[in-house]
DNA sequence: TAAAAATACTCCATAGGTATTTTAT
DNA sequence: ATAAAATACCTATGGAGTATTTTTA
């Protein structure tokens, strides 16, 4: 740690920042809300204390000297971390209050938060819910960024830098044309029958995809030359192609409402993925995260006791 | 822009970084160079300001309560910024001093980099010179997060937001055995002779790859199932399988020591490819890397004047 | 000449100092 | 018992104010 002194105060980054901005110095002192004399002094010494010019003044709008913005720049993304600072404090006085960006994978996204947004607006009154929708690998680089304060995943949480929340279990079921064999077979189906199938599968990127894929983990499978970007395409392509397909149940009430296609649970031990809801580990609000997962995992057991579409 | 007053200063997270740092007031006083009790009263007035502890005194050892442990860590983010604030400042004051981080490609930078790093020292002493390697895609993006300031690439300037200076041309040069057809030949090679050749190639992520695949984009050519991931395995390869394949003239005086591979120029206009220094559009010390690239422009030109091997 | 930035000066809030007391092992 | 943090109190720097002058389009 070096002990030498700061140049310059934050509010001097402030009043910078806004000159030039409002290019006045006039309309970045009200903007401040200080006197023009005050900021035209604090402008001052920053200048003399860096020791170069930071405006051109000889004109009437007040500009930044073109060699300076870079400095501008930097000066604004020291201030933006200054408000991080603030925010994360507010959240630490308050985990239940405040903004919260969260995202969810695109097989879970446009089934579970219809059902979660309005029950969490109402148990958590004063906090204000901001939603997004990406893939895993995206969700986790946004939440490490801090873009995101949290994420709802499915898979096995293998993640070092991050927490996370059970939800639940979303079984997967399969999914073919009313009169396919494995659908009128006496016997629910296994893995193994999956085998001489055409399988149709998202495309990659999707972690359902991958979470198929371990579940049948054979050879003889032949895959589907197809590669859905969503659930609802895989459900046209797999009836329209006499195919089978894994759907969660979770999307299946939804999905499944206008499709010919049958579904069946697979027999015991069902195929399903870990629902989970990850944030940072030095996340100031994991109560408040902890709280909301544990409401998330109770709308996702309703949402379980409904009977197949 | 708010206007809202900031509840800390840049010294008061300095000490507060400190105490969580050295785990102790006293000697983090001694680290910032205050009196004990100032800091104290400062480390009081933050913990007051944000309305909730920092840390745990009540042991020998202070400790960062947990919650806080994010703020601190966002406290430390926003001192860094303060840092290179600090940077940018000086490389504006006086852009010939300081520290560079330049980045060049795997094709340029172990055939290049050696020639100009003495010159570049001896023309530029108060500069302090850091090289690193990398694929182009890497490089850029490391230069957009400041991790980098300049970096030497291959190919065309389309770079929105960045500036480049020209430090020459790099042909093409035709390597295979020497009793090869091309080469034996009485007319010099063209992209056309290409087509009915095995051609040996780097793996997917270099430029070098692209820009060869671009030279010779005809349909005819069966593309090798082997890629290098260097110059050296290329031309080991390409000896051993009796190929043809493309050096960069840059390359061939070291690569092709040890190699029993014969090289020849191709027809004009002679394949190639644009060498450029890069740096951000709002770099401090554009006129400094400017004249270094000035400077790599002048060698590469004298390199290119020694014979072929 | 009129709007805007710089200068002159006064004031007081507060960071920092020394001396001392309180606290925790 | 002793090291370390908190408290008490004093000092002085500098940020912010009002009044005024200088600048430039």
């Amino acid at each position: 740690m070096n002990l030498h002194h700061h140049p310059f105060t934050l509010r001097q980054l402030q009043y910078v920042v806004a000159v030039a901005e409002r290019a006045s110095f006039r309309r970045a002192a009200e903007d401040c809300g200080v006197s023009q004399p005050s900021l035209s002094a604090q402008i001052a010494q920053v200048e003399a204390a860096l020791g170069l010019q930071i405006f051109d003044r000889t004109h009437r709008r007040v500009t930044v000297i073109p060699g300076a913005i870079e400095w501008v720049e930097q000066a604004k993304r020291l201030l933006q971390s200054a408000e991080t600072l603030g925010d994360i404090a507010a959240q630490l006085r308050n985990p239940f209050a405040g903004t919260l960006r969260i995202g969810a994978i695109p097989t879970i996204a446009p089934y579970f938060l219809p059902e979660v947004a309005s029950p969490l607006r109402t148990a958590f009154p004063a906090i204000r819910f901001v939603w997004f929708e990406d893939k895993t690998a995206t969700l986790l680089g946004q939440l490490e960024r801090r873009e995101l304060d949290a994420a709802i995943l499915a898979g096995d949480p293998s993640l070092p830098a991050f927490d996370a929340a059970p939800i639940g279990h979303d079984p997967f079921l399969l999914a073919a044309l009313p009169d396919h064999p494995l659908l009128t077979a006496a016997e629910e189906p296994t893995a193994a029958n999956l085998a001489d199938q055409e399988l149709f599968l998202l495309s990659d990127g999707h972690c359902f995809r991958d979470q198929v894929f371990a579940f049948c983990n054979r050879s003889g499978r032949s895959e589907s030359p197809w590669h859905a970007t969503s659930l609802a395409t895989l459900i046209q392509m797999t009836a329209s192609s006499h195919g089978v397909t894994l759907i969660p149940a979770l999307a299946a009430a939804v999905e499944n409402r206008r499709s010919t296609l049958a579904l069946r649970p697979f027999q015991q031990p069902q195929p399903s993925r870990p629902i989970l809801l990850v944030w940072r580990r030095d996340a100031a609000n994991a109560v408040a995260l902890r709280a909301m997962a544990h409401l998330m995992s109770g709308i996702l057991d309703t949402l379980q006791a409904a009977p197949l579409p």
